[in-house]
DNA sequence: ACATTATGTGCAATCGTTTGCACAACTGCC
DNA sequence: GGCAGTTGTGCAAACGATTGCACATAATGT
């Protein structure tokens, strides 16, 4: 009924006086070669004075290939994400695919929910912001043989790409600058240990806090369910509470940071007087907060970028084998941290 | 190839016994009601074992609805947009939509692409935040009968479907708070004319002065080109060295906000001792800044979830007429206005 | 009991592209 | 000048679902 999209390349290759498959054939840049050059520039010419743009969707059918990709992300409204999305659509985008997003709240349900809604629309790869180290997801990918590239977060599986920080590098990073402020007994708030980002920077705060000669007591780890504000609040409490003489903390995330400034705040200290902060991803504002958020930078719009690329790659080059990159990150100082 | 979404409705129904249509019949909640219900148990029960998913695409190409929809956003890194986008996917995931995303930066030419790829895609509407005031998308959507919703920003054509803000209302609660406080003498930064938003709140800046009976004064009013802390700083940075002498400034939104606070400080003044601010969105964060700002709160999740639905609603009963929406903004007071 | 109307299912065309195959026409070779 | 090999184009069958139409069979009315 509606007008769009009425113009067919039959009604290209009628105008020309040749048939559809040569239309076809024309406008596939594979096969263009094969068609005699004057014919290449009657059925561009036609195509472009009827306006015609090729029917996706009867392409996708033909060749079970959609040119477009499936997107998990936990929640867009959290402002780690939004780089990233750019980054993996400006990775795809380049390649002519398109992606179309799913938030999932980290709630399982909605993953496979979304997977399926996904996979129903015939995407042509997958990528997962969302991993848990042990995600169901994955082993369904890959049973399935769709193609799938995790960002952000790693999972434990290997056989699977992935786009990460280098998480041990960042909390190395953080660890050294306290201590070359003179700091010793660092505490450390952890996210969830069923998250790489969280199991890696725990295990990589405990290591680096051994290396440089420092009190790596467990005891100093706070745990959290979420990188959340409200849980760095309620975990950063309990650790003033428990009254084990640090001077600084080293926060799993930016949130995790915000909320332990409340917690600071709350019990009568000052940041950074008391207790200095780092935090982990440097989200968008951090550098207004009072104080300024001292924190390790990741490159959000590379690892998207780098994400879209290789889920291309992987969908081209169906043998291409897996592999895990980690880009760099980078302490950026700011005035959460002092001297002791 | 691969074994993704192998199985088809012709699998169902040879298992079954029945001829594909039957499946399909039943499959389809509209024509369900025609079948014998023992072959409607029996064929979900196949499709169940079988774990049939339907084709969309093999779909959309018969039915010409995709159930997909295109949403232009200008940045999606822009805080201002992921709650829209959020809400609009809630809006439209209700009921079996997707949407996909473009980014276009504002830039005309982006956007124009976008809508051609969305178009190629099949999308089954649109919704648009990047609307300008004039804008040759708008008038092509119209012709082409492609169903149309405006988010955010409306457009200064009629017969098309808008979300927005009360705009005049927002700017009113400000100016009144201001008033409230002892201000007379105040100024606005206003946005790009270009937009509804700009423009909008420009006028009932203007219109609100002077039926407050304050100094409605065209030289207390700051152009910018763009909403950005950029602009912000240097429109505010010329207001201060005109020596106006005014005691508060009614920001077009929460960046230009950011920008006057730096300009304020730039210029050896104290916000909100020497100068009030007011923004404008509430984005996140901006109430951790110092000082915390006090601005309009829109409902962008839900500016975002009735655009969804108005565009399912547009799509679903394509005679429904076009309407104008608009929905209360909310004036949150924080430490950046204070009295004379 | 017979004509008539519902009811449930099958048939086949269709949506717009792509692509293996067939086959003319042309080229080059000896 | 006949033969093998290119080259360029057309033909038609897919891809997986939907849907108007036809047609049995069952239900209804008289």
């Amino acid at each position: 009924m509606a007008s769009r999209s009425r113009v067919t390349i039959r009604d290209v290759a009628e105008r020309v006086g040749v048939h559809p498959s040569t239309v076809s054939r024309v406008l596939n840049p594979a096969t263009r070669g094969r068609i005699t050059s004057e014919i290449v520039a009657k059925v561009n010419e036609a195509a472009a004075e009827l306006g015609y743009r090729p029917n996706q969707t009867a392409r996708g059918l033909r060749t079970n290939r959609t040119q477009t990709i499936g997107v998990l992300i936990p929640d867009i409204t959290n402002p780690l994400f939004p780089p990233i999305i750019r980054g993996i659509e400006d990775g795809l985008g380049a390649n002519g695919y398109t992606a179309i997003l799913g938030n999932t709240d980290n709630i399982a349900a909605r993953e496979t929910e979304a997977v399926a809604t996904m996979r129903a629309r015939q995407v042509d790869g997958l990528i997962l912001a969302t991993a848990r180290r042990d995600d169901p997801i994955i082993a369904e990918c890959i049973a399935e043989g769709l193609p799938l590239v995790l960002v952000n977060r790693s999972a434990d599986t290997d056989g699977v790409s992935s786009i990460v920080n280098d998480d041990a590098l960042g909390i190395a990073l953080a660890v050294r600058h306290l201590k070359s402020l003179g700091h010793t007994r660092i505490a450390h708030i952890a996210g969830p240990r069923s998250l790489s980002t969280g199991e890696a920077r725990r295990r990589s705060f405990l290591e680096v806090m051994k290396s440089e000669g420092l009190d790596a007591d467990e005891a100093l780890i706070a745990e959290t369910t979420a990188f959340s504000e409200d849980e760095g609040l309620r975990a950063c409490a309990e650790l003033i509470s428990k009254n084990l003489k640090f001077t600084a903390i080293v926060a799993a995330n930016d949130l995790i940071a915000l909320g332990a400034y409340e917690a600071i705040a709350d019990a009568g200290l000052t940041c950074p007087d008391d207790i200095s902060v780092t935090g982990f991803n440097d989200m968008p504002f951090v550098d207004r907060l009072t104080p300024p958020l001292t924190t390790v930078r990741i490159p959000h719009y590379e690892l998207g970028r780098e994400a879209g690329r290789r889920l291309v790659e992987l969908i081209e080059t169906p043998d291409s084998p897996a592999r895990a990159t980690m880009l760099r990150p980078e302490l950026i100082v700011r005035g959460s941290t002092s001297t002791v």
